[in-house]
DNA sequence: TAAAATTGAATTGTAGGAAATTTATTTTTT
DNA sequence: AAAAAATAAATTTCCTACAATTCAATTTTA
């Protein structure tokens, strides 16, 4: 049992499933004009209306190095309005639009496209999701 | 069950977990000098001694935009050579150095110390193993 | 209250990744 | 054999990610 072999990592396989899940969103999403970093951000938006950057990355698990760009590309798009917190100038809030809201609607149509391709059963799909929020869980130090 | 909630998405814990594993292993791959990406790099090069750019990206899910300034930044820093195949000119094959070799030792530390930090029972890291594995057949198109 | 510490976002620098294009080489077709 | 097609790596462009630093605003403390 060698520990530096490809085939014997828990890793690997966690990292390249990641990457190919992104890489077949990607033709979804480019019909609704969103990069998959941008879906998970709006995913946000449409639930909360308006959230703190510091928020925003708890939730993700993004820093500002990674948002501050997304945002400005997101209001550049019309999708999200950013404006300092009157009570405290330190905090940037972020606000959806009109736009970002109606948007919602033709992205309903991007987790069933991605149904179609991944036929995991439901149980695979279940213990799936259960055994990765348990190592995120751990890892997300 | 709203289908645009990042909670019910399998892919959300999937990239979360992916990153959060990488940031991991850094501080362990600075010590040998290397990123993650170059990390499971020289793990091929470890076993093959000898490979194509296109075996070692079929191997790694990896294109050449991605290998190419990776392989010419290992090259740099002596663990590996570069150059054509004299076979077929189109082929630029990689081969671990006497440098490259013996960093092996070194990064065995590696996984040595990650399994301290990740505490699934064995059973869960093996179930895990085996559905990334299947998921991953699925996307690999 | 003035100075020091803390906080939150933005910025900088480095390294991925992916799509699309380009360049060089080889193979296949006429 | 010359032209066309195919192949492989490199390059270009764009968008993440993360670490570390900077800057401004707010709290805390002396």
């Amino acid at each position: 049992m060698d520990p530096l072999r490809l085939e014997n990592q828990l890793c690997f396989p966690l990292y390249a499933a990641a990457r190919s899940m992104v890489k077949l969103y990607t033709p979804f999403l480019n019909e609704i004009g969103l990069t998959y970093t941008q879906y998970i951000t709006m995913m946000v938006m449409w639930e909360k209306k308006s959230v703190g950057v510091k928020a925003l990355g708890e939730s993700l698990y993004l820093d500002s190095g990674t948002l501050t760009p997304l945002l400005k590309k997101l209001e550049q798009n019309g999708l999200v309005s950013r404006h300092r917190s009157k009570e405290d100038e330190r905090n940037l809030i972020v606000e959806i639009t009109e736009k970002g809201d109606s948007l919602r609607q033709r992205a309903l149509k991007v987790p069933e496209q991605m149904r179609k391709c991944v036929t995991l059963s439901t149980e695979d799909a279940v213990a799936l999701y259960k055994l990765l929020n348990k190592m995120l869980d751990q890892l997300k130090n």
